[in-house]
DNA sequence: CTGTTAGCGCATTCAA
DNA sequence: TTGAATGCGCTAACAG
């Protein structure tokens, strides 16, 4: 038979109420009641049971990770984080992966909300900057934590300076005398590749180099799009002497690109990503980029949201750092 | 307020009990009965409370996906299978990644289960041939299904002959006048290691090719396991024109080690890989491998768990085909 | 600070 | 074939 609550409150002489409120960790509970209590639960090798705790508490103690499209190793570690989060605060956690570009997914989670609850949600680009989807979630007073890099926007979650970053990056490149600099764009649903596009262009700026919209060219931060991409700059006349792709999939497209044009990297040609993914050390040569402490960033934005679960108007925006990744795929510029 | 069971019977003037068989498919329901109450259940937006259905019916109506230590292309691939599975089952997914090698996860798998239940688990190799955990299961009488290379063990799940793919794809490198090619073993947990490793074995016998030990090197299924045994067979004295490795990953370590040393591929050797991840799209030359259809593997593996959790002693082993992709990192072997 | 009581929404007896 | 009563294990309101 498994141990119920009241078996812990018999084992320590207490009442139901008194057990509830030590494992909730509420106040109200004398030092010596709460040794007595704690002491039963591990005796008793005492587990809550989840599904009678939030029939009678009227909550699901499950948090929902939403994505749509994303980079599968990006995906990953946030995901672990969450999980990491969740488990530590014995919540469980929900998978909702939203068909891409798909508005009818909203009531495909309308679906998911009533079956199984949801006290709160975290989200990650572009969900995370998808305004039905907030107002959605902020009609139901349902909170929700947002990993983004834009802080600006008074909400719970986790933010990284995605424009200081590209400016360092760029500047690395300025310093190695690149002056055409080309730059592949992130999807254009991510609020990510506006600010990677706008550290590219204000870094130029501060070099002296006047931007030429020639040198910017559209991507969706897939390998593919990558590909595509390079292949559109190492066409111009006037071709690049480097290229900053806004992720590492698109910079591997261009290191692809590369190799069947015979261009050597980075004698030829400077390459960047961006994110600090395997792929970037699996590719020849490794590829400079931002790393991003990814897990934590998951693990952080999910603490918030617990925080503001418990206590309602708690949690805020935390800012985490980068690091740039200097490797193998940048040299000084040719001539 | 919540629209509950209650309701829907009043709405369609039947009992509750009724609602409730409709819901459940039970059997002994007049049509004319089961009709109204899915008109009322249509009609009030009726959603069964997942926590009261699990507490009173004993059951969680979730599934665990345990894993460990996996290739995350791998792991997202199933996992997403065996979301749509329980998805459109109504099932909840619980995520139990199990530290690597630490025996003591199991015990965390009891605390896993005890406190949000668990109807049934979905193993991925290697928990799948991890027997200590298999008997854990077995002991509780929890139902499990394996997505594992070995098929005779009479346990329900999903199969692929890994031996017989293997024997294909060497035999297309046989055919290109290989004779001396090496192999790079996966994971030694992995139970996929030993059958592609026999696959290997049993291919040179057909065709006619002494075994060399010297041409096997022990790999851990991981991109710098790929490197150093990479390495290791291009510094044989006579080194091999082919080179078979366990995975994508580790291929791509031996593409990186062949870039690094200036050989071409596959002018200069000729590189295979296993399970077609998108790594072996993004490498140049891009590797030629083994599809699995690693996404349905999943949910059919789930599937069989579920029919297994509903009617006890159902669920069988399912076998799935591969399809050899060859691309353009093989050629006639050189001389 | 602590305990008692009454449900949470459903499935599961059993009886009709 | 259907329905009424009982309880799953816990939290929430209320008393003490």
């Amino acid at each position: 038979m498994r141990i119920r609550i009241e078996d812990v409150a018999a084992a320590a002489n207490v009442s139901m109420k008194t057990v509830s409120r030590v494992l909730n960790n509420e106040p109200n509970v004398r030092e010596e009641m709460r040794k007595r209590v704690e002491e039963a639960v591990q005796r008793l090798q005492y587990r809550p049971s989840h599904s009678a705790r939030s029939l009678a508490g009227q909550r699901s103690y499950a948090v929902t990770f939403a994505y749509e499209n994303p980079s599968l190793n990006y995906l990953m570690e946030i995901q672990s984080g969450v999980l990491e989060a969740c488990r530590a605060h014995h919540y469980n956690l929900l998978l909702a992966p939203l068909a891409y570009g798909d508005r009818e997914s909203i009531s495909e989670l309308t679906g998911l909300l009533e079956h199984f609850g949801s006290d709160g949600f975290v989200l990650i680009p572009p969900l995370a900057d998808d305004l039905a989807l907030l107002a959605f979630l902020e009609e139901r007073g349902i909170p929700f934590a947002s990993v983004t890099p834009r802080a600006g926007n008074g909400r719970m979650g986790v933010t990284m300076d995605n424009h200081a970053a590209v400016c360092d990056l760029m500047a690395q490149l300025v310093e190695l005398g690149h002056r055409r600099i080309g730059h592949i764009q992130g999807h254009p649903d991510h609020g990510a590749s506006e600010w990677r596009l706008s550290g590219y262009r204000d870094a130029l700026q501060l070099a002296g180099i006047a931007y030429d919209p020639e040198l910017v060219v559209a991507g969706e931060f897939t390998f593919e799009s990558g590909v595509r991409a390079g292949n559109r700059l190492l066409d111009l006349s006037q071709r690049p002497t480097a290229i900053f792709a806004a992720n590492d999939d698109m910079a591997a497209g261009v290191l692809r690109v590369a190799s069947e044009r015979g261009l050597s990297i980075p004698r030829d040609l400077s390459v960047c990503g961006f994110d600090d993914t395997p792929i970037s050390r699996h590719v020849y040569p490794a590829l400079t980029t931002v790393r991003q402490p990814t897990r934590d960033m998951g693990r952080l934005a999910t603490l918030e949201l617990l925080k503001a679960i418990r206590q309602p108007g708690a949690g805020a925006m935390i800012a985490v750092d980068y690091a740039l990744q200097l490797r193998e795929s940048i040299a000084v510029a040719p001539g």
